[in-house]
DNA sequence: ATTAAAAGCGCCCTCTGCTGGACCTCA
DNA sequence: ATGAGGTCCAGCAGAGGGCGCTTTTAAT
């Protein structure tokens, strides 16, 4: 037999939707439910047989409908099948699996060329003895179509060539030569078929064919019924690979296929359900003592295969193989046919093509995120769980990837920090990610030229345009006309030209005064004229002193020791900080203690009479209550004294 | 029936790279 | 004071390595 070689019986092609024990009286009663009518009974003449592929022709009396091949006794036994369609992607299924050269030899071409309308395969299998793998012409057929028509026997296999069973085929009456009158020969007689062609269910495109095996009592052993040679069809569906179409046993429970009836036998051994060997440990059940023993090993920490190589050791021979490859030999069989990726498994090679297909199976079920493997889905739940499973030894820090606890625990605790130098510049940076933004960033080349804001020149790497923008950080490049006054700033300049010009352009609206800054006017009538005008002060945490600018407080900081922090700012503290010491200087108290001012900070009005002047005492604000022209110089000196 | 080999599934890990907010420096 | 730009940092996802364990298949 050669169906190793032959194939297909894939559920692209056929199904069987029954098989049944007949009554003897089976013809008849397929003819008078007219499945069949008017057949004629072909005798051996009729049938060419080819080793084992024959071909059986089979031809209609005109007007009638079905195909009939038989000989004189009719067999128990009916397979009813459906056909689908052979479609073109197929065709190499022919040329390399269907048929040996005595096959196609004895097809005579008809099976052969691809091109010329293909056959349809129609698998015939009683389930545990027989099968029967036959062709028809490729297309979709009424019955009347099938008036006249060629089967072409592919194969006719299996425990056929056991001894418990007389259906056995052979290839003719001569030995390698076909016979002239052909027709399947049992090992003690030929064999012959009944072919009948009916309507498939309503509404389908299929037509069933009955196959009736003519050879009465042949078959008596066989059980009632078929261990489920079901395999379901789909007349469109044309997608079996090649090597499924290789495989004329299909189990209906799954996906496997098997030239071979004992494979296939053993195989459904693998969907029963008894586990007779229990793990007295933790109850598991198992089918074999083997698999019993191997589990048993996991509990008990066995691990009997040790590599030659290092320490490891394994429970099976095959965690031995697959170390072995992963860490000595580093054979990778499994090879990618996009790229040139390879692994030691397959499961990594199937996950490895989802990043060439973008397959993503694993569905988020709370957001449109997929993945390609389960494991990025189980880690990618945490971002909705909020999840943090590790924690920083050190500061207890918690992370959502070990990946990233691991780089703060290298950056924040760790002494010998690895940093990046720039191979471009001096800058180190702590992560190499960042190193490469910095890369992107600075030493990347433009395209479009970047000007530098000082000179005419132009750059197209930003790293070069600051640098050079740096040297003109010094430069005093504005030299004044007039004196030796030089600046970096052009509006410096044209300020400092007015000392020479005279020129005042700014003028108060309220007083008239000029000035030669606008900033200058500014200051002035916020101060003099801006009854809402509240200046900011800084306040000494320490000592409560205040400041007008930050910079002279941290000064002051420094000195009296109250420490680095940035002190809270003490808030708007009406001040006129100035003005208070004009006073004092006007009281001959310019020999006040510094601190002089610590307490009352109000000063008297009387060089701008009637303006309303804030006081604070301690730093606080007191506001403007019984503080105005009547305050004297006077009686702020008291108080201060105080 | 038994065993070895192969296949399959699952889990965890590392390395990598990108992103955006926080923070800092500087003009 | 302010905005721009750079670095720090945690979050998150892609890709792949490695192993534990079970199941299936092939060979004996």
């Amino acid at each position: 037999m050669a169906g190793t070689e032959l194939s297909v019986p894939s559920e692209q092609f056929t199904k069987i939707k029954a098989w049944e024990l007949m009554p003897p009286k089976a013809l008849e009663v397929v003819q008078e439910e007219g499945a069949c009518r008017g057949r004629e009974h072909l005798g051996p003449g009729n049938v060419e047989a080819q080793g084992t592929y024959g071909l059986l022709e089979a031809k209609m009396l005109e007007g009638e409908r079905g195909l009939v091949l038989t000989t004189e006794e009719s067999e128990k036994h009916i397979v009813t099948l459906q056909t689908v369609h052979f479609s073109s992607e197929d065709v190499q299924l022919q040329d390399v699996g269907w048929l040996t050269p005595q096959g196609r030899e004895g097809v005579q071409g008809a099976v052969r060329q691809a091109s010329g309308g293909e056959q349809s395969l129609l698998w015939l299998d009683d389930g545990s003895q027989q099968c029967v793998a036959i062709s028809i012409q490729e297309d979709t057929y009424t019955l009347q179509e099938l008036e006249v028509m060629q089967l072409h026997i592919l194969e006719v296999s299996v425990a056929a060539a056991s001894e418990d069973t007389k259906f056995v085929l052979e290839k003719g009456q001569g030995e390698d030569q076909p016979s002239a009158e052909g027709g399947f020969r049992a090992q003690t007689q030929e064999q012959f078929f009944l072919v009948e062609a009916k309507p498939g269910d309503e509404g389908s495109d299929e037509i069933v064919l009955t196959i009736s095996n003519l050879n009465v009592g042949e078959q008596e052993d066989r059980p009632a019924s078929g261990q489920g040679r079901v395999e379901k069809a789909n007349s469109t569906n044309n997608q079996k690979k090649a090597k499924e179409a290789k495989q004329p046993f299909c189990c209906d429970s799954c996906v496997f296929t098997s030239s071979r009836i004992s494979s296939f036998n053993r195989h459904m051994k693998t969907h029963s359900t008894e586990k007779p060997h229990m793990c007295h440990l933790c109850l598991k059940a198992f089918r074999t003592v083997t698999l019993l023993r191997n589990h048993i090993n996991t509990h008990t920490g066995t691990r009997p295969y040790k590599c030659g190589d290092c320490v490891m050791a394994f429970v099976t021979s095959g965690e031995l193989v697959r170390h072995r490859r992963y860490k000595h030999t580093h054979e990778k069989p499994f090879k990618c046919s996009i790229c040139k990726y390879a692994s030691v498994e397959a499961s990594k090679l199937k996950r490895h093509t989802r990043s060439h297909t973008g397959e993503r199976p694993f569905q988020c079920s709370l957001c449109s995120y997929a993945s390609k493997d389960t494991y990025k889905l189980k880690r990618h739940m945490r971002t909705h769980s909020g999840e943090k499973p590790y924690e920083c030894h050190v500061c207890h820090t918690r992370f959502t990837q070990s990946g990233t606890m691991k780089i703060h625990v290298l950056q924040k605790h760790s002494k010998n920090v690895p940093k990046y130098q720039c191979p471009h510049c001096a800058t180190i940076i702590a992560r190499k990610s960042d190193l490469r933004v910095h890369l992107r960033n600075l030493h990347t080349y433009k395209a479009t030229e970047m000007k530098c804001r000082y000179c005419t020149a132009v750059f197209h790497e930003r790293y070069a345009l600051v640098q050079h923008q740096k040297t003109h950080k010094n430069e005093k490049r504005f030299k004044c006309e007039y004196c030796s006054y030089a600046c970096k700033q052009e509006r410096h300049m044209t300020v400092h030209i007015r000392t020479h010009t005279g020129e005042k352009p700014f003028t108060c609206v309220s007083c008239n005064k000029c000035f030669r800054q606008k900033q200058l006017l500014n200051v002035h009538f916020r101060k003099y004229h801006d009854a809402d005008f509240i200046p900011t002060v800084y306040q000494c945490p320490k000592c409560s002193k205040s400041f007008s600018r930050w910079n002279n407080m941290q000064r002051h900081c420094a000195k009296c020791d109250a420490g680095q922090g940035k002190p809270a700012a003490s808030g708007k503290v009406r001040r006129v900080k100035r003005r208070k010491l004009a006073i004092l200087k006007e009281a001959g108290k310019e020999d006040a203690p510094k601190d002089a001012t610590k307490e009352v900070s109000a000063v008297s009005v009387k060089q701008y009479p009637g303006e309303m002047v804030p006081v604070c005492y301690g730093g606080v604000a007191v506001g403007n209550k019984g503080l105005d022209e009547d305050l004297s110089c006077e009686m702020i000196l008291q108080m201060m004294d105080k």
